[in-house]
DNA sequence: CTGTTAGCGCCTTCAC
DNA sequence: GTGAAGGCGCTAACAG
């Protein structure tokens, strides 16, 4: 019974035309099922979407069907298409996937899109704004987007997604027509902080701010970073400090990292040397601020006896520090859930309104009143 | 000339039947795009995707008419279809996304992945293998999925992949029929560092693993922990720690966190109290080293000179620690990266071998001779 | 170089 | 409760 030509009609492709394909491995059909019960193409699409009324005996024929085929539904592609709708969210990061996901403020967002989302979407899809990525927005399946923290990069791709009818919601980006916006106080809260550290007596104070745009270096923080800045974060957070300190300087770092901070840390607290030096750094986040405290200690000064570190984002970073950071605390998963359901909100065609977050101010140990 | 009635045609639904929505706000398509150009379908489809040649007069005829149009490209669900790709790679997450972004492992590996998809391909699109997710990725739309060192959960989802085609790969997880394995030498690795303490002369050893199972508690390691567990990556560092310390026991963290290195390492030191007390504690991740350190710490004792930890992965955790830690490095990146050069060339339809990296041990400062 | 012809796989009217 | 069409928007073959 070793039939020899019987295993090869089973194993290797035939060769009488176009048979090859169609009967070798391809995957079988919603139409394939409906003929193998005898059915139609339609009830058997009830069959699985569970939409729309059929006969316990039918269904179950049809599933049987659809096992003995081993087809185990409908083709997400050809249904995606047919309904308009995948399903998929997207999710737009300012910058390479690592710098985004190495930032705890970034993380929490996201996590709380996806809690929002779990229900009955098709999962986050991420995609870059910078680079080659700007195409692939422009071809990518999904039905709505929101971009995190994003530079005006965009505006051609908002614009596109516009026109498809793709709802849009911006968490912390400038405002844009038709985007929906999840905000937060940066400006306002940036300068509460630099009121309490003015309350405290501080007049000689600096900063080390986040990134300003796509360069990612250490620069000093001078008018034509300013100028040439495009990061709404940084600059509003800075514009906020710089309402109680106008003169306010400092240095720029690459991104928000401890690391970056101590390099920050050190080229503030190295430049001015001896009276120049500042009695108090804001950093406009708290990796830097820890950053910044460990540049501190490591020459020698006492936080906050010698000088005063604040942060911001209340990222509560696990045994990083011995400290209790001084900083404005913000609502980041918070943030992610309301743009989530406000995703969820757009896409069944309602008009949800913007949503703004504010800032709380937590006291640490490590702001204290100037020394000298 | 100022016509109103002109005015009114471009901004307001005509009311002709149902030319309404065809003329109103539909999105046109590349039909009515080509029909303005005078043009046929396949034509103007050309002029987009550059696939076949043109000559320049109807390209840029076909791209104004687009223009006029506000027509910005083929419809991403609807050429996905007809190509049968959609350029997403699905990566499955074991947790929930937030879970998995605490994890720096986890982060490298996507970023590796990231790396090698950035070419051409429309992005990663995240899903978890637990609960409601099941569902979601037997419906989610990818052309390939990368599983992130997944429990079993998946066996019928891996079915349904194979069915259609979808090549898979695995990061860590058991080995699969039809599933490309990227692995690592945990069992091996593991031994090794376990022998590393031996040398040292170290007998009384407790471990503090990762979670072996969907529990996400803090747990004693016992046997009916041992045989339910589902996890390859703690199954396997254990096993291999047991090569040379048959007897292994400890506790079973609820995460990879220093805050639960830091818990369980204070069961494992209290437990025993004074003389039941080990001289080392194998950590399964950095992070849970770092925990347990502080444990120690936290409890009077000096590391390396009263107690001994050691970890695994070799995370280089920023500032979290003044120890140099003694740990197994694995190449993080580098697996992810070999997961998306296995993606991208079974797409390509080519049949990539399995991978396997190795770790290497790096002794820190963490380590030392027993005290007793 | 351009147009014609067929679907990709499914779902949603509409009749029956 | 079920079946028969038609089309979602696009692109790959093939003709001309």
């Amino acid at each position: 019974m070793t039939r020899l030509w019987d295993v090869g009609a089973d194993n290797q492709p035939h060769v009488d035309g176009d048979v090859v394909t169609k009967a070798g491995q391809a995957r079988p059909t919603l139409a394939d099922v409906a003929k193998r019960a005898g059915v139609s193409g339609s009830t058997a699409s009830i069959a699985f979407s569970g939409v729309g009324s059929i006969s316990e005996a039918t269904r179950s024929r049809v599933l049987r069907a659809a096992d003995e085929l081993r087809y185990f539904g409908p083709d997400p592609r050809a249904r995606s298409l047919r309904q308009g709708r995948s399903g998929i969210v997207g999710v737009v990061l300012e910058d390479r996937v690592l710098h985004s996901f190495r930032d705890p403020m970034t993380i929490a967002v996201l996590d709380g899109i996806s809690q929002e989302l779990d229900a009955e979407h098709g999962g986050m899809l991420l995609l870059t704004s910078t680079g080659v990525g700007e195409s692939t927005i422009q071809s990518a399946v999904f039905d709505a987007a929101v971009f995190l923290g994003c530079s005006p990069h965009l505006r051609r791709s908002i614009e596109v997604m516009r026109q498809r009818n793709i709802p849009m919601v911006a968490i912390e980006g400038q405002p844009f027509d038709g985007v929906l916006s999840v905000a937060l106080d940066n400006r306002e809260a940036s300068a509460r902080l630099a009121a309490h550290l003015h309350g405290l007596g501080h007049r000689a104070v600096a900063t080390v701010t986040l990134p300003m745009d796509a360069r990612r270096e250490l620069l000093e923080l001078d008018a034509s970073v300013v100028a040439g800045a495009t990061t709404a974060v940084s600059i509003d957070r800075l514009a906020g400090a710089r309402e109680v300190y106008p003169a306010l300087g400092g240095f720029v770092a690459a991104n928000s990292s401890s690391d970056e901070g101590y390099a920050a840390g050190l080229r503030v607290l190295g430049a001015g040397g001896g009276s120049g030096r500042p009695t108090a750094i804001m950093a406009q986040s708290d990796l830097l601020a820890v950053g910044v405290i460990r540049a501190a200690e490591s020459l020698g000064l006492r936080v906050p006896a010698d000088l005063t570190v604040v942060g911001f984002d209340g990222a509560r970073i696990e045994g990083l520090s011995d400290h209790d950071l001084t900083t404005m605390v913000q609502p980041a998963t918070e943030k992610g859930r309301a743009a989530g359901r406000a995703v969820t909100e757009l896409l069944a065609g309602e008009h949800p309104p913007d949503v703004a977050f504010t800032c709380d101010l937590h006291i640490g140990t490590t702001s204290g009143p100037p020394h000298r």
